[in-house]
DNA sequence: ATAAACCTTACCCCAGGGTTAAGGTCAACG
DNA sequence: CGTTGACCTTAACCCTGGGGTAAGGTTTAT
């Protein structure tokens, strides 16, 4: 199977594929004319890489559960586990989220929304001191990290 | 006032501040040295721009922002109405994250999590047809599009 | 024979910086 | 007077997770 028919049989476009395999999370087979050929097992990987991506998991954790694939030793266990940190990560993400929005709700209620240059949202936004008359993300300092996970 | 004070009392990094007047966003005059010297007015709009990060805006997104923090012709709709887009996408990301934890508690439940090998969650997340009982994300076929927002 | 549809590698691009490296400036201390 | 340490400067490479494009080789069908 070549590249392109994996694509569309995975839903990975093939530049993502070949980017895995640069990464060394999956192998492939060349023909003699370079094309690059792919059996069951390479399609079972990429279908799993695939999906493990569209539930959160980074490339790092996917490739950690392609070695658990990939050993027969496993226990299932350890997989669960990986899910379950995988779900208590997406709920710290969830709660930042709601923060923001939350915090972003409270700017808007204060703000007018009409005709006039004064606005209750670029005040609160760029006063001095204290400058929210409630909490802007528990005053965590640095929340920009969590974005690119 | 130098970068490195400027740093601690916005919170930002010297190099994010550095960064922004790259992109754009900001000015800073010189002192005879070359330091950057910072004024009321630069203080303002980095604390601006600090918060408005924090709070889910792209440096895009911020730099109209400073736009129309600078412009005192603006009227407090516009940045009322910039404020509510973010609430949408950000309601937008809150779902999608709902679905992946949503999928991934569904996956767990499947699994024993003991010491055998047979695991429901690598089975499910690589086999070949439909491998849920389940929606996985609703059949959206593109979600990672989404995390880079 | 030639055009369309594949495939290959290689390069630059995005956000949003972190992290050196290599060096200039300035204050205080001995 | 010299030196140490804390600043500051630019430049340049690293990360994630690929997208886009270019220049070229292959295969297939017409």
């Amino acid at each position: 199977m070549k590249i392109g028919a994996v694509a569309r049989e995975t839903g990975l476009t093939a530049k993502a594929i070949r980017y895995y395999e640069s990464q060394g999370l999956v192998k492939s087979r060349r023909r003699d004319n370079g094309y690059r050929d792919y059996g069951r097992d390479n399609i079972k990987q990429l279908t799993l890489l695939a999906r493990a991506r569209r539930v959160g998991f980074s490339l790092q954790e996917c490739a950690e559960l392609l070695a658990l694939f990939d050993d027969t030793e496993r226990h299932s266990a350890d997989v669960k586990k990986a899910v379950q940190q995988k779900i208590a990560q997406l709920d710290e993400q969830l709660d930042n989220l709601t923060r923001m929005r939350d915090t972003l709700e409270e700017l808007a209620q204060r703000c007018q929304g009409d005709e006039q240059a004064q606005c209750a949202i670029l005040n609160d936004l760029s006063a001095a001191n204290r400058p929210m008359p409630f909490t802007l993300l528990g005053d965590t300092p640095n929340l920009p990290e969590d974005s690119h996970e």
